[in-house]
RNA sequence: GGACCCGUGGUGUAGCGGCCCAACAUGCCUGCCUGUCACGCAGGAGAUCGCCGGUUCGAAUCCGGUCGGGUCCGCCA
């Protein structure tokens, strides 16, 4: 035992225990001859009567173990009994395999196990699905209620794999550049600033709640104040909103700080670090591009209709408001909806999509019906065949200007050019969505590659007509472009009077985002470290000094002791992982995620709390009001 | 909060007003088999078609509601 202890401590990985010699995926030809003893599920029983072939499986792999009756009775009977997904150990001699009887698909595949002994350490109940068929589909509802046997198959087991290597070389590129890695609590102080917090009743102070952190935001700047220079966490997050295939209520994030940082700091620490971590984890997969590319928040929303461009493909927008005005700048397409909509301020822009030249009426009216639906009030085409280019808006825009306009987007032969007028916000929201929904339909993007850029320079706020004030685009701590700081301002000069033209609205934030194949992993900032300027930037999200010093008082304090300036990230670990592992939704990374209402239904949780936890905490459930 | 899609033996599907007390594959059970590896062969069991209500002479099939799962919008600093 000792030995085992040390030879592990060693790196010697030793999985040998009284139950097993070795695993099902360790024993090759050269072990021929060895007596072993292994244990693990019955993957599948061939029973020829006097012969039974057991596949053992663990998850390590699969072994072959023949059981002859003439040879063993006692196995042959056990193994007689045996049903898949029993649990057995079994002893005997390592045997090459007669030749031509090799297994190519097994890299046991040279031997097999000679049973001299088997003993069933545990029944089991035929399987609710196929564990081993891992390819043959399952209602996600029945894994997930079964998650255990689902973990069980061989998808479910790689993908578990990879995250845990992807988390294990996290930590070694942090830990070899000085971080040190250091838990912050999960009860925490509720601070209904975003998202929706998980609220957890205190018992010991009645009528009082914790609440389980969206970040560690707030402590992870502390752990700066306090020296700690570098710090990282793998740091369990919850949000109590509405999922999707991306979005849990609790997730992973990787959340790190720095001390004495620029933009520049962080982001080449963190492009090294997801650089390397990609090659190690997924050496098969190409990096689209590296250093990886970088764009303002509004030249990404400029070219791609997105702050998370996917870059696989190209498909970028194309701005057409030069074609259609005249010498002095004037709307003059003679199409009526491009004029008046440059003409009140709008935009007309394009993208051309491959191959869509021959689409059907119904393709281009399931576009149209697409694009009303993002918001806009209609699509116009053109198709660019060898010969010509023609679309419905042809006789107003005449053949001359319709060919300029499919080459300002790039069009070639055989492509669809789908043009937006309308609201500047519109058009990009628009155009956007259909370059994503179109790159996903025409599988415009190479699945091996990873492309990830960053994307900086977002505003610092953004207009909240519901609130009618300012709230942070992304994270209330950002800091400003130096340059902006001038702009933290209302245009009354009263920050509790906001308005939509007040300087503040065009402030851009010291902020930046990585991106990943269209999603977003991650985003951080270089933070906001002195207590004024925090303050301001408070006031302008509309906290008055009293809400500042209720909901962030300990921080506001702590800037006060000397905060070192700081900047640093968040990267969304089952996200990171789903997009390693080619997966469209984080569920698939996660060993026990819950359904898009928020169900555990292994344990099937949520449920009704007994009568007597309510009573400790003084609360009682009196449901919501009746609405009528 | 809203829109849409799905729900048929254990699993995956077919059937979409009568030909269906529901078909196919696989799994399961029993028997036979000493070289299989998705073993094979023979036989068998297993579903009131998610649930409730309605339309109809007749409903797995059409309609309404409800429950469960999923996708999207809102929401997610």
């Amino acid at each position: 035992m000792a030995a085992a202890v040390a030879a592990t401590i060693a790196g010697m990985t030793n999985l040998a225990t009284p139950y097993r010699t070795h695993t099902c995926g360790a024993l090759r030809g050269i072990d021929a001859g060895a007596e072993v003893r292994l244990a693990g599920w019955v993957h599948r029983r061939r029973d020829h009567g006097q012969l039974i072939f057991l596949d053992l499986r663990d998850r390590h792999g699969i072994t072959q173990v023949v059981v002859d009756a003439t040879e063993s009775p006692d196995a042959h009977a056990a193994a007689t009994r045996c049903r898949n997904e029993f649990v057995v150990t079994v002893a005997g001699l390592v045997e090459r395999r007669r030749p031509g009887g090799e297994n190519a698909k097994l890299p046991t595949g040279e031997i097999e196990v000679r049973a001299r002994e088997l003993t069933v350490l545990s029944e089991a109940k035929t399987p609710p699905f196929y564990i081993n068929e891992p390819d043959l589909p399952v209602d996600e509802s029945v894994r997930l209620q079964y998650r255990y046997l689902d973990i069980r198959r061989e998808p479910m087991l790689r993908r578990l794999l990879l995250r845990s290597r992807l988390v294990e070389e996290i930590r070694l590129a942090h830990h070899a550049n000085g971080f040190v890695e250091i838990e912050t609590p999960i009860l925490i102080k509720s601070t209904p600033e975003g998202a929706r917090d998980f609220i957890v009743p205190s018992r010991m102070q009645p009528g009082t709640v914790y609440a389980l952190p969206q970040s560690p935001q707030q402590l992870k700047q502390l752990l700066m104040v306090a020296g700690v220079d570098r710090y990282f966490q793998i740091a369990r997050c919850f949000r109590d909103e509405d999922l999707r295939g991306d979005r849990q209520p609790e997730f992973t994030q990787l959340d790190l700080e720095m001390s004495f940082v620029t933009e520049e700091t962080v982001t080449a620490f963190v492009e090294a670090m997801a650089i390397s971590v990609s090659r190690a984890v997924t050496p098969e997969r190409p990096l689209q591009q590296v250093p990886f590319p970088r764009f303002t928040y509004d030249e990404a929303l400029e070219r791609f209709g997105s702050d998370k461009p996917d870059l696989r493909f190209g498909m970028q927008l194309a701005d057409l408001g030069p074609l259609l005005t005249d010498a002095v700048g004037e709307p003059a397409s003679g199409f009526r909806v491009f004029d008046e909509t440059l003409a009140a301020g709008g935009r007309v822009k394009g993208i051309a999509v491959p191959g869509l030249a021959e689409a059907s009426r119904a393709r281009v009216d399931e576009l149209t019906e697409s694009a009303r639906r993002y918001g806009a009030r209609g699509l116009v085409t053109l198709a660019v065949t060898a010969s010509e280019v023609h679309g419905p808006s042809l006789k107003f825009l005449g053949a001359e200007r319709a060919e300029a306009l499919a080459r300002r987007c790039g069009a070639e032969v055989g492509d669809l050019v789908l043009i937006v007028a309308d609201r500047p916000s519109v058009v990009t929201d628009v155009l956007g969505r259909l370059r994503v929904d179109l790159g996903a339909k025409l599988g415009l993007a190479d699945p091996a590659v990873l492309a990830y850029c960053w994307v900086d320079r977002f505003p610092m706020y953004e207009w909240d007509a519901e609130r009618n004030g300012w709230h942070a685009t992304h994270n209330p701590f950002s800091g400003v472009v130096p340059e902006d700081e001038a702009l933290l301002v209302t245009a009354s000069g009263d920050p509790e009077r906001p308005s939509p033209d007040d300087p503040a609205g065009s402030a851009r934030a010291m902020q930046y985002d990585l991106a990943l194949n269209g999603w977003e992993l991650g985003g951080g900032s270089v933070r906001i470290h002195q207590r004024a300027l925090l303050e301001r930037s408070f006031a302008l999200q509309g906290h008055t000094r009293a809400s500042m010093r209720q909901k962030f008082g300990g921080m506001l304090d702590a800037f006060e002791y000397g905060a070192p300036p700081h900047g640093g990230i968040a990267i969304g670990i089952d996200r990171w992982a789903a997009l390693l592992a080619d997966q469209a939704t984080i569920r698939e990374v996660m060993a026990f995620p819950k359904t898009s209402s928020g169900s555990d239904l292994m344990l099937d949780a949520p449920s009704a709390p007994d009568p007597g936890q309510y009573a400790e905490l003084g609360l009682r459930y009196v449901g919501f009001p009746d609405p009528a």
